[in-house]
Parts: structure tokens; C-alpha cells; sequence
DNA sequence: ACCTGAACACCGTTCAAGT
DNA sequence: ACCTGAACACCGTTCAAGT
């Protein structure tokens, strides 16, 4: 997978946008290119979701026949991987140098990754699914160092970093498929009073309906950090 | 969702298995129900995985026509609904009725819920994308009743629950996924070796290769738990 | 080097029809 | 009530060919 991506990259290294700099705007005649075959699709992916992305149309978006994608990318599986990546970049924080906040700076790397994908809902339930990206490595690196000089043990880091991850990627996940089915809220909503009966404690304290998913998430948060910090 | 389930059952409810007293094995030429194609789809998942559950193949599976199944069920959406859920029955532990024990049944009720989910491997990954089943929200609904009466505060409960749900959700998707990759582990351990000079502390701690899963998952949750559980 | 249209294999589903 | 084959619309991808 990383073999094709360097293959398709080195296949466009050399021309690199000799034409945007004669003043013309981006049209539909401009020539394809990774970069934008990449972020026309998370455009597509963002206004129509997983199930929109179809090669054909990604090709009308970026006015070119559908073929043509074809000498960019090996096969579509390439364009989810390109596109996840993509998404994932993590610009750090302001960055004082060696900060003595760990867990401030756990917390931010956190947020920040869940944010990302909330930007783009059909990135959470994809990530799983897919190779690691330079990225997410990028991101799990930066955390795996935070802890370590934070004075988790090597034996231990193993699990602080899982346990962090599966969180997030459950919080992430489960929040971006509510979000999806909209169209589905309505019926939900009914099937839940209609079967309030069976499940009363649910119903109380309407699980289904609290939407603090912010507060949440940052609540299972500190109780998962206050169990991996270094004993001290 | 929930409608167009009822309808399909009751469309088959008044003939239940007059064939199978005759002492005939279930052939192929058995009747259709939902019952044999639910299971029959169950099958089919496990064996081929998702990308695997084709309307044309379970049909051949079941002997029958391809465009038979649509008679009990809408459509393939529907198919993995029901799948989906029939993989999720909780049956509850030996069951002291009242037991004093609540960390102990929470942890129960969790790592049987992942067990069943990596029985399936595809179900994990499906779970967060479709309605809540009747299994799901019975499982819901007595993590609820047990975190109650072990004096989780109702203010407090959403919280825990989404907290433990996220948590088992997020673990169980990255472990199958994990799972699945088995044709792309090769390249996978060749890119981490490769790219080991930009991760070092990942690299080190050997974070992709540590498959003490079911450990590390049951120490993060033991340190949830820990921050979820009521003061005293 | 880069792009294209025609064509193929495959898949979910509609329909009109069988028993 | 239950099952079926033919047919349609759609989609990813191959191929042989263009410039």
C-alpha cells in the first residue's frame, strides 16, 4: 500500500503546478493531480458520505473522464486510504518547546484528533479499516513520547497508548454515526418511546437523547488518564 | 427500520418448522425463512467477511433463487440488521440474583460483549453504523440497572455508560480490524521496519506488533472503572 | 506522459409472472 | 402465500487506443 502511494507520487514528482503561476484559476480544465483528485474526494466525501464516493462522479467533479483517475491511483480502495490520511494531519499545539503539562498535552493531541474527524464524519468509521497512514503514526509517536517522558514505564506504555486509542476511536465513531442518520432520527425516536417499556433505566435517564457528547468524552477521558498516569 | 422488521415477521410467523417433525434433514430444498436466512447470512459473514455478503451468494447458500430472499426481507440493508443483532444475544452469567458484586458483572457483561463481537468479526465494525437492536439495548439497559443500584448517580450515568460502550466499541473495532489484515500483515511489518526511524518510541515499545489484547483491554478498563465507580 | 470511450463483469433490485 | 427468471440501472475496472 505504501509501495503504490511512493509509485503514483513518483510518477508526478516532476511537474508540480507550472501553470497556476500564468494567473488562471483552478477550472475544470486544469490537469489532475494527486492533490486534487485527493481533496476532491474528501469534498465528496464530506456532502455525500461514504456510500457517494463512486469513481465516476469523483471524476465529473474534477472535470475529467472517468478513466482518467486510473493513471493516478491504482483502484479506488487507494482514494479512501489517500483521503483518511489526508484528514488526520495533526498541526501541533503552540508549542512551548518542553512543556511540563503532560496531560494538558495528552488532552489537546485528543481532542484535537477527535475534532479532525468529526470535521469529516466518514473518517472515524473508515480509520479501522485501513492501514496505518504517516499521519496516525505521526500522532500515536508524538503520544507514545509525551507518555514516556511523562514517566510511564516502557512496560506499561504499551497499554496507556491502546487504551487512548480504543477510546477515542469508540467516542469517535459511535458520535459520527449518530450524527449520520438523521434521516433515521425521527423513526428512532419513535421505536424508542414505543419500546420504553422494556428497557426502563434507559429510558430515565434518557441515554439515547443526552447529547453532551463533548462533556463525555472528556469526563471518560480524565478517569482513563487518572489509571494510566505515573504513579508518583 | 424497526417497521419493516415487525412486517417481515409477521409475515412468516404462522408456519414455523411443520417440515422438519417429517425427520428430513434440512436440505437445500427446506423452506425459506427468516430464521434460516439470517443464520445462513451469519455464515456467509464469517466466512467471507463483509465485502463477502452477497444477495446472489446467500441465496445460492440457501438453495434458492437470488431474488427469493427479497420476499422475506426488504432489502440487503436489513439482512445485516438482523444479522447484526442475532450476534448479540446476551445470555446472563450463572446469575446469583442479586449479586453484591457489580464491578465483577459490569466486567462480565464487557468482555462478553467483545468476545461475541470478535466470534464475528464483522460485526464490530457494523454495530455503530446501523440502529440499536433489541439485544443491544437489553445489554444497555442492564449495565444501566447494575451501575444504578451500585450507586452511580443518575446525573452521572450517561456518562458512564457512553464512556464504557465507547471504550469496549473502540477496542473491539481496532482488534478485529486487526484481525482481518492477515493478507496485509507482510507489508505492514515491512513498512513499520522501514519507517522504524521516524516512529523510535513506537518502534521501541513495539506498539504494533503487542497482541496481549484481551490484557491490555482489561487493564484500561479496570482503570475506567476505577474512575467511574461511585465515591464512598 | 497523460487521458479517453467502449466494453466487461458484477451486483442490488424491480417487475411481471408463475404455482 | 411463496418463489422465480429476465431485465434494468449502476459501478469498478480492463483494454486498446488516442495525443
Amino acid at each position: 500500500m505504501a509501495a503504490k502511494r511512493s509509485g503514483a507520487q513518483s510518477k508526478r514528482s516532476q511537474r508540480i503546478d507550472v501553470s497556476l503561476e500564468s494567473g488562471q484559476e483552478p477550472r475544470s480544465e486544469s490537469p489532475l493531480s494527486l492533490e486534487r483528485i485527493v481533496a476532491t474526494a474528501v469534498e465528496l466525501l464530506d456532502a455525500e458520505g461514504i456510500d457517494g464516493l463512486k469513481m465516476r462522479r469523483l471524476a465529473d467533479r474534477l472535470g475529467s473522464g472517468a478513466m482518467s483517475l486510473y493513471w493516478h491511483v491504482d483502484n479506488k480502495e487507494e482514494v479512501f486510504d489517500l483521503a483518511l490520511d489526508s484528514v488526520l494531519e495533526y498541526r501541533g499545539p503552540p508549542q512551548t518547546v518542553e512543556s511540563q503539562d503532560w496531560r494538558g498535552e495528552v488532552v489537546h493531541i485528543l481532542e484535537d484528533w477527535r475534532a479532525s474527524m468529526l470535521r469529516h464524519p466518514w473518517s472515524a468509521s473508515l480509520l479501522p479499516r485501513r492501514a496505518l497512514g504517516p499521519n496516525i503514526l505521526s500522532r500515536l509517536e508524538l503520544l507514545s513520547r509525551i507518555l514516556s517522558r511523562a514517566g510511564v514505564a516502557d512496560a506499561d506504555l504499551n497499554v496507556a497508548i491502546w487504551s487512548l486509542w480504543n477510546y477515542v476511536m469508540g467516542a469517535t465513531i459511535t458520535r459520527a454515526s449518530f450524527d449520520l442518520s438523521d434521516d433515521d432520527r425521527v423513526a428512532a425516536q419513535q421505536r424508542l418511546t414505543r419500546l420504553s417499556e422494556h428497557y426502563p433505566t434507559i429510558e430515565r435517564s434518557r441515554l439515547l437523547l443526552d447529547n453532551d457528547w463533548g462533556g463525555a468524552f472528556r469526563k471518560g477521558l480524565d478517569f482513563l488518564l487518572d489509571g494510566l498516569a505515573p504513579r508518583q
